[in-house]
DNA sequence: TCTAAGTCAATAAT
DNA sequence: ATTATTGACTTAGA
């Protein structure tokens, strides 16, 4: 980590001991990291000038962006080859506004303009999405492409009649039951209750699907009633058992049944008895046009995110409003964002885990708090 | 109402 | 043609 003496050879050591930033002017104190390892150093955060002469400003917030939990909050020196961040004791929405005003006048919207410059049609090129709902010139943070897609919706029963649908389909043989208990060479386990090991399962099932060439939306849509994308997740990122709830337990050990089942029964599913489950999928058929954050707006809510993955209401009110997105879609983005990077940092620890016992691997995973 | 878990399903990326 | 990504809806629970 970045030490005190690399922050010595770079910054001379400061100042009066003591000496207190002055928040309505905007100065500040200035330390390496860890904060508190090292002298600060003191400066007008506001002109992006430490005392020493130093320049600092805040960079692009998607990777050297920082502020923390509480009053304070960082930003990295672009010119210094160490980390170097501000703290600065303003009240937590004052902190939130200096932020975004700092992305949004500096480093986002000249980064943006660059990206621009270098696309031919301008916007769009940016993230090479054909409907992107890119900024305006005028107002990089505008766009509020938040058209009506509410969703029609999907009573219970409709969900429960594709899980029934599903069962059915799976046992045009009048064995269904039979078939989802009865034992067999390969089998491990067929109850309900007992504990899979998730991740040798997913990649099993890969290996089946691979060595078949079946493809991952007629395995998902015919063995477990799901749509590709949402299998695609599950084996891609599978979870510890332990962590899974009876509903997502569920959809493991229909991969699972569906393994032990002799190769010839296991085609089988895969044929063509689909009608029932298309043909009512118009009922729950929720079409709409898919949103996506701007460029600036995803920057801005990744930077938030890494600091501050879990952040007040307070702060989520502001974010939605600087952003010109509702609350939930910040709300949204936050939860995603903590769901799927927890979930990557299981996987890696999963790779290390032995299959064998899966109570004791998933021991060792720690979850992080949030 | 809020968060987490499970998914959907549009659309990106290969 | 396939698989991967991802914003938001649906459920459960607190």
């Amino acid at each position: 980590m970045i030490g005190r003496k690399h922050f010595k050879k770079e910054i001379p050591v400061p100042l009066t001991p003591g000496d207190r930033m002055d928040k309505s002017t905007g100065s500040c104190v200035m330390f390496d990291r860890p904060p508190k390892s090292a002298p600060p150093v003191y400066g007008d955060s506001l002109n992006g000038e430490a005392r020493d002469g130093s320049k600092f400003e805040c960079l692009s917030p998607h990777s050297d962006f920082r502020h923390s939990l509480g009053n304070n909050f960082f930003f990295s020196r672009p010119n210094s080859p160490y980390e170097q961040y501000f703290s600065q004791s303003v009240s937590s929405s004052d902190c939130f506004d200096y932020v975004v005003k700092q992305i949004k006048n500096s480093e986002v919207v000249g980064h943006l303009d660059r990206v621009k410059s270098i696309g031919s049609d301008g916007n769009q090129s940016i993230l090479k999405r054909k409907h992107s709902n890119t900024p305006s010139a005028v107002h990089p943070f505008g766009t509020p492409p938040r058209i009506g897609h509410k969703l029609v919706k999907v009573d219970t029963t409709e969900v429960e009649t594709r899980e029934n649908i599903v069962s059915k389909t799976s046992s045009v043989s009048p064995s269904s039951i039979t078939k989802f208990t009865k034992p067999s060479t390969l089998a491990i386990k067929i109850s309900d209750s007992v504990s899979l090991d998730t991740k040798n399962l997913t990649e099993t099932i890969l290996n089946e699907l691979k060595e078949h060439q079946i493809s991952q939306t007629v395995f998902a849509k015919k063995v477990l009633g799901r749509s590709q994308g949402t299998f695609s997740e599950l084996i891609k990122h599978p979870r510890p058992w332990e962590q899974l709830l009876t509903v997502g337990r569920a959809t493991y050990h229909k991969m699972n049944n569906w393994l032990v089942l002799p190769l010839k029964e296991r085609l089988d599913m895969l044929g063509d008895d689909t009608t029932t489950f298309s043909t009512n999928s118009k009922n729950y058929s929720k079409y709409r046009k898919r949103f996506f954050f701007t460029l600036v707006q995803k920057r801005t809510l990744e930077a938030f995110f890494k600091s501050h993955p879990n952040p007040s209401h307070e702060m989520k009110v502001a974010i939605a409003k600087q952003l010109e997105l509702d609350l939930s879609q910040v709300s949204n983005f936050f939860f995603n964002s903590r769901r799927r990077i927890h979930y990557s940092k299981l996987g890696k620890q999963m790779n290390q885990s032995v299959s064998d016992n899966i109570s004791e691997a998933s021991a060792k995973i720690t979850l992080s708090r949030f």
